[in-house]
DNA sequence: ACCTGAACACCGTTCAAGT
DNA sequence: ACCTGAACACCGTTCAAGT
């Protein structure tokens, strides 16, 4: 009887850095940084922690691993006969989702900004800046600029969005943060205190967007 | 004899948020991220690691508050009689320098960029871009981009500068990555190898502050 | 070559007991 | 009110032993 009971489910297909990495991404996608164990990876994986050690040296690359697949995907598909700032604003809102989606993806991408998807983001990029005429000399400042604000700046509103409780509702968070801000002390915070409003209603996708344009117009204003 | 040999230093200060929160800055800086721990912190203030969790809820507040204090040292002095964009990369430069100084402070900006320094940051960002004279419905976007950018990418280019192992030589690191992209497939990554040259002898800070400067020219551009 | 899972050396956090 | 430190419930990683 102990045999009859024992695993019935069908035979598991062999372990492969793929299926680890994709295991990953699904229990960070729903159990968040701190449920990504190899304790609980191995169990999902059927097996024993240290058999996931085979085929990764670490959790470091597993987790860089991850990012590097969802990065990969949400910049897949390039979109021709897009004007140069269209092209820029795709790459920008591709990334902004993914982190939008995969919350952890920020985090990530702060502490180790540099796989292979990534330095796909820089070529993309800097594609654009010539295409936008930029003379030489300022093409890699103009697309380092861009660059790191897209992988900087779209984890730090992830950031802020994930600050808020998965409970509450982020309108009734917003006003809670302008009605606050509303209320600093005049003599300290006398901008802050004036764009308040502004906080109702915003939207940090937007904003984010307008960011880019922002760096954009910078590079293509002429003195 | 034992009564004799047990704890000869001096007696200790009773313990304060300020001495725990001072002592932990201390140890990110001396042994890093991984080396905060209850148990060193309550070594370092010879006292129980229990007796830490009478004046701080966890180890989340505790990196926060290490964040806040020193951003706090960082933007403390304000150089009056600065034109705007001097103001502005005045604020840059305090924030990027503290992250050099204490590369923990970057993943800690990303991870939760909202304590009462980074608010100061905004206000002393605003204030600068209603100075430029940008009109007030663009004011909060003006400063938005600013901030983030400040926030995400001193904390980017941090990350960056981190992956090199201590022991190595930046220039030896950047020429290496320079070789490496100039080794690049030309058909997939044709701007990256043509601006792999330009990364021999490059400068972080140089190029952080020079986005800097092209989101000011954006905002300061009239179409 | 690849997998297993017990064991090692840690963690953050709690809590009864002290002063 | 504040501190102590043992104990709890975990971690990532290693490694002898298996197939």
């Amino acid at each position: 009887m102990a045999s009859r009971t024992r695993r019935p489910e069908r035979r598991r297909e062999p372990l492969s850095r793929e299926r680890i990495v994709r295991a990953a991404v699904e229990l960070l996608d729903t159990v968040g940084e701190a449920g990504l164990t190899f304790r609980a990876l191995a169990e999902r994986l059927a097996t024993g922690p240290g058999a996931i050690y085979w085929h990764v040296t670490g959790k470091a690359e597993l987790l860089g691993a991850a990012a590097d697949a969802v990065l990969a995907e949400a910049i897949a598909e390039e979109d021709a006969g897009a004007t140069p700032r269209e092209a820029i604003r795709a790459v920008a809102v591709g990334v902004f989702d993914a982190i939008d989606a995969h919350p952890w993806l920020g985090a990530q991408l702060a502490r180790a900004p540099s796989g292979s998807p990534t330095l796909r983001i820089f070529e993309r990029v800097g594609r654009q800046v010539q295409a936008l005429g930029v003379r030489e000399a300022r093409q890699f400042t103009a697309a380092s600029a861009l660059w790191n604000y897209i992988l900087g700046v779209a984890g730090q509103n992830a950031a802020n969005t994930r600050m808020v409780e998965p409970g509450t509702n982020r309108a009734e968070y917003l006003d809670a943060v302008a009605t606050a801000w509303a209320e600093l002390d005049p003599e300290q915070y006398p901008f802050t205190r004036t764009v308040a409003g502004r906080l109702r209603g915003h939207d940090d996708r937007v904003e984010f967007l307008a960011g880019v344009d922002l760096i954009v117009a910078g590079i293509t204003a002429h003195r």
